[in-house]
DNA sequence: CGGATCTTTGATAGAGGTCAAGTGCCGTGG
DNA sequence: CCACGGCACTTGACCTCTATCAAAGATCCG
């Protein structure tokens, strides 16, 4: 199953047939108020799992971050499947614990933190996405894509387009980070925006 | 195991080695930023899970909220158990599930709502867990006992003390609520509370 | 009762939102 | 190859909501 940019295949509300799993791309989870409020809940990547949260209806929307394939598991089949492997079960379990672990420091993010250490520990999060979550390189520069536009790091981190780019041009200013392009973004030092992340300064 | 009010048993960085069931009272589950900054992630009641998002260690500290009765399985035992009902792992995916349900919802009231939306959205909450989530009944006046302190509530919603305090008198001023002692509340008009809650009023 | 703690209320300040121009980037077409 | 238009991003001015600081009640418990 392949999806172009922008386009969205699951609405929120709408009956929960299938499991995803995405397999290349990028893909955006969110929910809506009424009045068009939306809070971006997640990113998935190649290997991430969708829809696991297997309720009545879908609980959140998901959209294409470019050009998106992936699989589409029926829920029907899916209890052929854990039936056959009995391991499945578990790694379905492990996976969704993952992701409890994550949503609960993105409620501390969005309940507790400021506009400043929301962005660093956005910028922070992604650079480990590219080397893990060691902290060794942190010491020396790090080149980041971002390939969601501000619109979409906005909606994830709380805020307003206008506030993630106050932000950034305040870091770029302080030596923090680099803007090469809109995209494209070095973090100079990345221990320093780290101990932001975490409220440390 | 029992432990008594305001105690604290799970200590957020620990190494993770138990699995709780609560059988008896409430607990509230939070986690920390390091200057004190504190984010309620949910409170459990009797038949909550605890623990589900094993990992190395805890990713979230526990304290129990009055006296409270629990049942303690070591993780190492978990694999054998599971083995012998299989039907468990798939219960506990479930409860994983619907956990990540309510974390998105609650990711978006902290991210996109306002507090009077969220105080309403608390309220409307607790009735629900009361008289399940129909709307019936939405009708007339609920009756609410809330037993945790303004604190929690507050860093539960993401807002202070203070503008907890206000909403609360903001909503009784506007004939919304009854505020017959701190802990006890009464709905006055809980359809009007939940569109408050929606952000559509 | 009396003191500690929690809650409410008031006054003020500040972080981030809103509204409104720019600015830069990129694709299209002349 | 350059001009133009559209769109995303940035920047600025201003405002609002919620936090902060400070008392003044409530409530609880010895």
């Amino acid at each position: 199953m392949t999806v172009s940019d922008g386009r969205s295949f699951i609405e929120e509300g709408s009956p929960a047939n299938d499991f995803f799993v995405v397999t290349e791309g990028r893909v955006k989870l969110f929910t809506l108020l009424p009045d068009g409020r939306r809070q971006i809940t997640g990113f998935a990547e190649g290997g991430d799992f969708l829809g696991l949260a297997a309720s009545r209806s879908y609980a959140f929307g998901a959209e294409a971050l470019g050009t998106v394939t992936l699989c589409r598991f029926p829920h029907a089949g899916m209890s052929r499947l854990t039936h056959r492997f009995p391991n499945l079960e578990h790694r379905l379990r492990e996976e969704a614990s993952r992701e409890l672990i994550l949503m609960q420091a993105r409620m501390t993010l969005l309940g507790r933190k400021t506009a400043r250490e929301r962005v660093a520990t956005f910028l922070i999060e992604r650079a480990r996405l590219l080397h893990g979550p060691d902290t060794e390189q942190m010491a020396e520069t790090i080149e980041l894509d971002l390939p969601m536009p501000r619109s979409d790091i906005a909606d994830y981190l709380g805020l307003t387009i206008e506030t993630v780019s106050r932000i950034f041009s305040a870091f770029k200013k302080e030596g923090l980070i680099n803007i090469r392009a809109i995209t494209h973004i070095s973090l100079l030092a990345p221990e320093r925006i780290s101990l932001i992340a975490e409220g440390a300064e």
